[in-house]
DNA sequence: GATTGTATTCTACTCCGGTAGAACAAACTT
DNA sequence: AAGTTTGTTCTACCGGAGTAGAATACAATC
């Protein structure tokens, strides 16, 4: 069972996954300045990720805690793209990133050992 | 300069980069099949393509024509998804899709093929 | 060239994600 | 304890993607 987060509110997991647990207030704060979101909009879409349990207060002071991992929300991410443009294979994808032009040299070196060690 | 194409709008493309130059009849026909929608809807999106550029009708037969390679959309969609939640690093996406275990012996024949080529 | 049928465009409704003001609750100050 | 500030929720507007009916243009047939 899978939680689809929506844009706006990956922002809000983002802080939580970059900062671990943070009060409602932090991220309000952190968002103002990062996207210039009124404060009350952070609140509803916190309000919105509890909702479909992606965040759970916890004491003390009714802090935010995430309830998805990262790697979980990416793979529901990548598996939509590749599901919407790839035709469903994944390594096309791979194959994708790996014909641009714009890889950095270490980034080609770490993919390398990374698809040399499969298996 | 890209262009962005919504989900609904590539299906209509996605019919010709699978078939080729079509008539907006005969796509029509194919996703009503396909995704059952109503001939106008087709029509409506065939003509959104055309206003962003990403179609053009020629002749003979007022044929429509994909402007836009999927190789271009993909690229554009997966930048998109790296820097939704991805945090602009490449690398990341193909390891966290070499990490899942749903890759066929096949598949990572290839990609190996694939990495051990590069530069 | 009037009539019928078909291809295309125009126009508009609907739903939902994004955003935030207003209302409310809790805590703090004097 | 009344008043003030701060934290949270309730409610609702807005724009845009998705969808399709109505209207129009075009082609074919007689």
């Amino acid at each position: 069972m899978q939680i689809k987060l929506f844009d706006s509110e990956l922002k809000i997991m983002d802080v939580l996954w970059k900062n671990g647990d943070t009060t409602a207030k932090r991220i309000a704060e952190i968002l103002k300045e990062q996207v210039g979101w009124n404060k009350t909009t952070t609140y509803t879409l916190i309000k919105r990720c509890i909702d479909k349990g992606a965040i759970e207060r916890v004491e003390p002071n009714f802090v935010c805690r995430s309830l998805v991992t990262i790697e979980q929300a990416r793979e529901l991410e990548t598996t939509e793209l590749i599901n919407k443009i790839y035709d469903g294979a994944a390594d096309q994808l791979v194959a994708s990133i790996l014909g641009r032009k714009n890889l950095s040299p270490e980034e080609i070196e770490k993919l390398k050992r990374l698809v040399n060690s499969l298996e």
